[in-house]
RNA sequence: GCGGCUGUAGCUCAGAGGGAGAGCACCACCUUGACACGGUGGGGGUCACAGGUUCGAUUCCUGUCAGCCGCACCA
């Protein structure tokens, strides 16, 4: 093995050979149960970025623990369409190269091209999949616009139609001019902008006066069909009824109530302009007023404006307002800061816009989602985004699935030329389902790509089948693991998707994770320019670094930073654990063969390590039973470092390099069921290293890591008496060490220690571990008698059960030796008074539990022990002062 | 307006009803035969504030303040 890990040289081998084993390929006749997870499929267009990563590096933790845990593990892969992503970035590389709009190339030529360039390029984020070595099952891989799944599309959309729940019609939508598309509600991202209110003067038909509404977007009054004031507001309820004339069009609408006017907002009279307004929309349909639209999908004002008409309505704005200046009906304008639409793709204000679009029809399906998830049937981790879940689900608005996209789903509806019926079917329609006639055209439109994804869980495992091997045993799935920003736009969708269609949640437990920000907290955006690309990092560092960081970062529900600092933390254990399997494989023979432990026959330091590598595998199980990743790594982190690391393998070298070779031999059987076992555990976080250690370990003739079982918790090798008395072991080296460091005695000066025990059973509890603290502390020899007698020039340490004397004639500074005691003293005092404090109140003892109580009477025995080991000491180098 | 998260060492963040933790940074010492991407030792925090529950609160509850996020409304 070479000094450093180099994850550069092994990592792509190492995938290969996983691949090639077919250790990633569920067996769906197989009689293991099974664990099944789908990947939120990510944009086929796109790049991996440390999101990415980190969704990718919990999922293949949980994978890859439940495949060595003995389930029959599914994680299926797989990309989306991403319907306008794709289509600009085919747009872009059309001008680019030849200077043409997909409507100068027509739509099947443009639709052909998007093929091409998802075949070339589609591929690229599949192969970051694999760099981070997640372990899915590529002989399932799926895409958004597969056969299969493109049929499942079609086979919902028209199920949805014939029960009447989707629907078309003229509803206010959101409208992007830029992606010249409709959007959803929640594709619309509200930012707020300082704007201006404007107020307008509305002269009354009778000439009896006026009033005066409030907008914030003057260019639409050109649609206004009403003004509205609240139904009992007493200010203008005598307008009520009467007429006013719209300035410069002179067009007369009526004044009237409706209670959807706050009277404390502006002038407490609103314009009505139901076409481009939601609001107003409702208000309209409520008074039946009529639907006039003076903006188009263009974004330009049309003839309704008269002079305005063909212009940009927002940039019309101020010359709207100008000409109602000069002839007097602009009364003044206030600034306000209001939060205004924008699309959460690309920007650009949207417009609440009148619209025919098609939609889904959410009241009846959100309803059994919410019965379902109010019964328990959902977990979700963290609980609390129930609640965020529930609400959104609770509020929803029907959800317009139309896109004006030509690269999607396109939408099975025809529409018949002589009869104007709508054919909604499964095949592609030859003839009007109403009138036989053959004059029919497709709907132009294409589906929103989230619709399909909504369907991932069970269109992926061969739904509409349900005869599927795959769907039968994968389906519900076991896990989803995601990021909360997608908590409505996937999960939500899923969920009454699944339900409708399967009727079953399409995953019992849903695991959302936080977001990647910068070493600042800021997210990482483009335009910041403060990204990260994952695979630099993996290049730079290896895919193992990377996941860890990720891993350990990891707190439930949170968002994590990410720096640079974390990484080579992360890195320099990877080199950590490298080298202690470096020093493993150095002290084991080529033909080293492992044998069973034999309890009986093990040191305390043995019995210890093997008690906490037990215990570390309960926690580790526990946590990710729990789906709590970070404190597993984290757990693990501590075992191999602390524990194996920094203790064991420091003690493991006395027998190591000793001369007995029975001694040499049960070193070596412990520390190499420690490593395998250790690796074991590690390899669900960090695959690629602990393969490549693996493969070094002698007999494994050419057995893979990732195919071996998650190593049992072994109940025997629990035992903390062991765990208790390894800690004054750990206590007096430290103790010694300090002095050493305090004294400044180098690590090359041997000392000798005498310990003096308190009790017959401290002083066999410091025999076993005597050979230890000899070797940890540099010490050239040790006594471990009760009856010694301290020599005057030496240091004494109080520890747990015993005094520790240090000989060091001639370097005793009397002084400062009686002002470290006098401070040990003060401690012990402290520690003392704290638990009598806690005795001398009656209430503890009647009600604190028994252990507890217990717990603290040991404690005050053992201070108390120091306490006066220190004051006879004190008072002995106040005898040397005289 | 509704809901949520966060506030713990200089920084990043864990944690748990009974003696304040880690990593990084910092200081000192150490080329000890796995590792300087290392070892040993050390300094550093009234766990945001105020109440309450409890024998006991940094941990549970309520409120306040500060920072952040989501949803709704905004003519």
């Amino acid at each position: 093995m070479n000094k450093h890990f180099q994850p550069q040289e092994v990592e792509r081998e190492i995938y290969a050979e996983w691949e090639k084993s077919g250790t990633f390929q569920a067996d769906s006749s197989s009689p293991y149960p099974a664990f099944s997870m789908v990947i939120p499929p990510p944009n086929v267009t796109g790049v991996l970025h440390l999101g990415h990563a980190w969704n990718h590096t919990l999922q293949d933790i949980l994978a890859r623990y439940h495949r060595m845990r003995g389930k029959d593990v599914l994680w299926l892969p797989g990309t989306d369409h991403a319907g306008i992503a794709t289509q600009t970035r085919v747009e872009k590389m059309l001008m680019q190269e030849n200077g043409q709009s997909r409507h100068d190339i027509g739509r099947t030529a443009f639709v052909e091209k998007v093929w091409e360039w998802k075949d070339k390029y589609g591929s690229a984020i599949t192969e970051q999949i694999r760099r981070l070595g997640d372990s899915v099952d590529w002989s399932r891989e799926r895409f958004t616009m597969d056969e299969g799944l493109s049929q499942a599309v079609r086979t919902v959309f028209v199920e949805l139609y014939q029960k009447g729940l989707i629907y078309r019609g003229n509803r206010i939508i959101n409208w992007c001019s830029r992606c010249g598309t409709a959007l959803s509600d929640i594709e619309v991202e509200h930012i707020e902008l300082p704007g201006k209110l404007y107020h307008i003067r509305y002269p009354l038909k009778d000439g009896s006066g006026e009033v005066v509404i409030a907008t914030t977007r003057p260019e639409t009054f050109f649609a206004d069909v009403a003004v509205a004031v609240h139904p009992n507001d007493e200010r203008y309820s005598s307008l009520i009824g009467k007429t006013v004339i719209l300035p410069l069009s002179g067009r007369e609408i009526p004044i009237l109530a409706d209670p959807i006017v706050d009277r404390e907002y502006g002038t407490g009279c609103v314009k009505i302009t139901p076409a481009h307004d939601p609001n107003d929309f409702e208000v309209g349909l409520r008074h039946q007023l009529p639907q006039l639209q003076c903006i188009g999908s263009d974004g330009k004002l049309n003839e309704l404006a008269m002079e305005f008409a063909g212009r940009n309505a927002l940039e019309a704005r101020q010359d709207v307002v100008d000409v109602l200046r000069k002839q007097g009906y602009l009364l003044h304008v206030t600034d306000i800061v209001h939060a205004v639409g924008h699309c959460s793709r690309c920007s650009t204000v949207v417009d609440p816009l009148l619209s025919l679009q098609w939609f889904v029809r959410m009241q009846n399906l959100a309803d059994p989602a919410l019965q379902f998830v109010h019964r328990g049937e959902l977990q979700f981790v963290p609980a609390r985004f129930e609640k965020v879940f529930v609400h959104w689900l609770e509020n929803v608005k029907d959800w317009c699935i139309s896109r004006q996209l030509w690269w999607g789903h396109r939408i099975p509806a025809w529409y018949c030329d002589d009869c104007g019926g709508t054919t909604v079917q499964l095949e592609d329609a030859t003839c009007c389902g109403h009138c036989k006639s053959t004059h029919i055209h497709q709907d132009e439109d294409v589906l929103d790509t989230w619709f399909s994804s909504a369907l991932w869980p069970f269109s992926t495992l061969g739904w509409p089948d349900t005869d599927t091997p795959d769907y039968q045993k994968y389906y519900p799935t076991s896990v989803l693991v995601t990021a909360y920003d997608i908590i409505f736009f996937w999960v939500a969708r899923m969920v009454f998707m699944g339900l409708e269609f399967t009727g079953q949640m399409p995953f019992q437990t849903v695991v959302l994770h936080g977001l990647i920000r910068d070493s600042e907290g800021r997210k990482m955006s483009k335009s910041l320019g403060n990204g990260v690309d994952p695979i630099e990092i993996i290049e730079q560092y290896g895919a193992d670094t990377l996941r860890f960081c990720l891993a350990t970062g990891t707190s439930p529900g949170n968002d994590q930073r990410f720096s640079m600092e974390k990484i080579e933390g992360s890195r320099n254990f990877m080199n950590k654990l490298w080298n202690a399997a470096r020093f493993v494989r150095m002290n084991l023979s080529d033909s080293f063969q492992a044998r069973t432990i034999e309890w009986d026959k093990l040191d305390i330091a043995d019995r210890w390590i093997l008690h906490r590598l037990a215990k570390a595998n309960k926690s580790a199980q526990r946590l990710l039973e729990e789906f709590e990743f970070g404190e597993a790594a984290r757990v693990l982190y501590d075992f191999a470092w602390d524990d194996f690391c920094d203790w064991y393998i420091e003690m493991a070298k006395i027998s190591l390099y000793g001369e007995s070779i029975v001694d040499k031999e049960r070193v070596q059987t412990v520390l190499y069921e420690v490593l395998q076992q250790l690796l074991q555990m590690l390899h669900p976080f960090i695959p690629f290293i602990t393969e490549e250690i693996w493969s070094y370990l002698p007999q494994r003739n050419g057995q893979l890591l990732v195919a071996s079982d998650w190593p049992q918790i072994q109940q025997a090798w629990i035992d903390d008496t062991c765990d208790t008395l390894m800690g004054s072991i750990q206590e007096a080296i430290r103790s010694v060490r300090n002095i050493r460091s305090e004294r400044n005695i180098p690590p090359s000066r041997e000392i000798s220690l005498l310990i003096r025990p308190l009790s017959v059973e401290a002083m066999e509890r410091f025999q076993q571990g005597q050979y230890y603290i000899q070797k940890l502390c540099h010490a050239s020899q040790l006594e471990n008698k009760m009856d010694i007698e301290p020599p005057s020039q030496a240091i004494a340490l109080a520890v747990s059960g015993a005094e520790i004397f240090i000989p060091l004639a001639g370097l005793i500074d009397l002084a400062a030796e009686k002002n470290r005691l006098e401070q040990e003293k003060r401690r012990w005092q402290q520690e003392i008074e704290r638990i009598d404090k806690k005795f001398s109140n009656p209430n503890f003892l009647a009600r604190a539990p028994q252990e507890v109580v217990e717990a603290e009477k040991i404690k005050r025995e053992d201070y108390e022990a120091r306490l006066s080991a220190v004051e006879e000491r004190l008072r002995a180098v106040a005898a040397m002062e005289q």
